[in-house]
DNA sequence: CTACAAAGTTAGATGACTCTAACAAAATAA
DNA sequence: TTATTTTGTTAGAGTCATCTAACTTTGTAG
């Protein structure tokens, strides 16, 4: 068994890696707050335990082993936001800080207890697919609003990184996941985006729409 | 903060606590299967933090701050025993080792989320007292059902140490909580207990009606 | 009251996880 | 291609939580 901050590590491994499935040193140490020593020895840990690919100054990659468990701690954090959500009440902005302890509980009755108890979900309250029981994630590939026209519609499907303060900027312009939103128009100068929906017109600044992951609608 | 670590310390420190409210390094070795040394060193550590009176060769009593941090833990465990019970539909056998670790999470939300929901129970699920949201554990002064005498008739209200084992040799015996029972007998070279309960007969050892609390009805 | 047993402490070591300071390699810019 | 910046590694130290071995104090049984 991996102690909870190799876990913490896996996670950050599997949520860094892009489409080479590489990170490196740096990105982990600033993703997670820890300085780049403690980085580099704990990934000499991690590849002893055959969970990474690590040679000095090489980019690091998960390997099967590794993804398969890095996968099911998110598959525990997911299913977790669903629940607090869904059967609890609480808001999708409230809900990553309890989920990220959560997320360690050893105890496989208790995760599958809720999986049933919310049917079996395969996508969070942000939208992020649920891993499965094998710790496979499938890949859903979204369009960025950021990278709409004016003119399009399209329904909201998920947001990238939910940090509270964005939900909660979301929250307040009524922007859920779900919504139609007509795109009116975009400024030239700063990318900024006019947008209706819902007998309503916001503008959302370029950082927004970079976030907000969205499906053309015919 | 406290540690984990810390956090077991108080709680073994609290469920140990006899009517004198004091425990020594011997037992709480035992009980939470860690050497005495180790025991030792840690109770220095608790007792620069305030947690508990301790001095060299003396009982340990936990300090009134000590007592309410501790009783904040118990009270999560509780709820959460309780949580899993009523609402995930867990049995009583079955939510000590979860609880065991969710009680550790930090987020009073989360709690008091739980404790809504379950409409602020006064009981867990093994019939012990929840501490209020001070730390406060309000007792209640039941009998063993072993100290009842032939011809008694009782109500169950709690099981004390609800290990899986004992709880699930109860269920196999139709025994739960608010049960009626009435005493046949007790054989007088081993103390076990004939009782009669919805139209049954069940024979039961010492260790276990030592282990059942009841009230008298009249 | 002595001797033995039980309980408790001290000393010293280990592993996990973190840090800072100093050095080395790789990438980038001039 | 050399100099500079960025990235990564080594070395050494500290804290937390644990252990074993050796010693001390307290309690108890003859």
């Amino acid at each position: 068994m991996n102690t909870l901050t190799e876990e913490n590590y896996l996670k950050a491994l599997f949520n860094l890696a892009g489409e080479n499935g590489e990170t490196n040193v740096n990105d982990l140490s600033r993703h997670l707050g820890i300085k780049m020593p403690t980085v580099t020895s704990m990934m000499k840990r991690l590849a002893e335990k055959k969970l990474v690919h690590y040679e000095s100054y090489k980019p690091i990659r998960l390997t099967e082993k590794g993804k398969k468990e890095a996968g099911l701690i998110v598959r525990k954090h997911r299913l977790t936001e669903m629940y607090l959500v869904e059967k609890m009440g609480f808001g999708w902005e409230e809900v990553h800080d309890i989920a990220e302890q959560i997320e360690h509980i050893q105890s496989p009755v208790f995760f599958d207890k809720m999986d049933q108890l919310l049917g079996f979900p395969k996508l969070d309250p942000h939208g992020a697919v649920i891993p499965d029981k094998n710790g496979k994630l499938a890949w859903i590939a979204y369009l960025r609003l950021s990278d709409c026209r004016p003119g399009d519609t399209v329904r909201l499907c998920a947001v990238v990184h939910g940090a509270s303060d964005f939900l909660r900027f979301l929250n307040n312009r009524g922007i859920r996941l779900g919504l139609r939103i007509k795109i009116k128009s975009v400024e030239t100068f700063d990318a900024s985006m006019v947008l209706a929906y819902e007998n309503r017109t916001e503008t959302l600044g370029a950082t927004a729409c970079e976030r907000l992951l969205v499906e053309k609608i015919k």
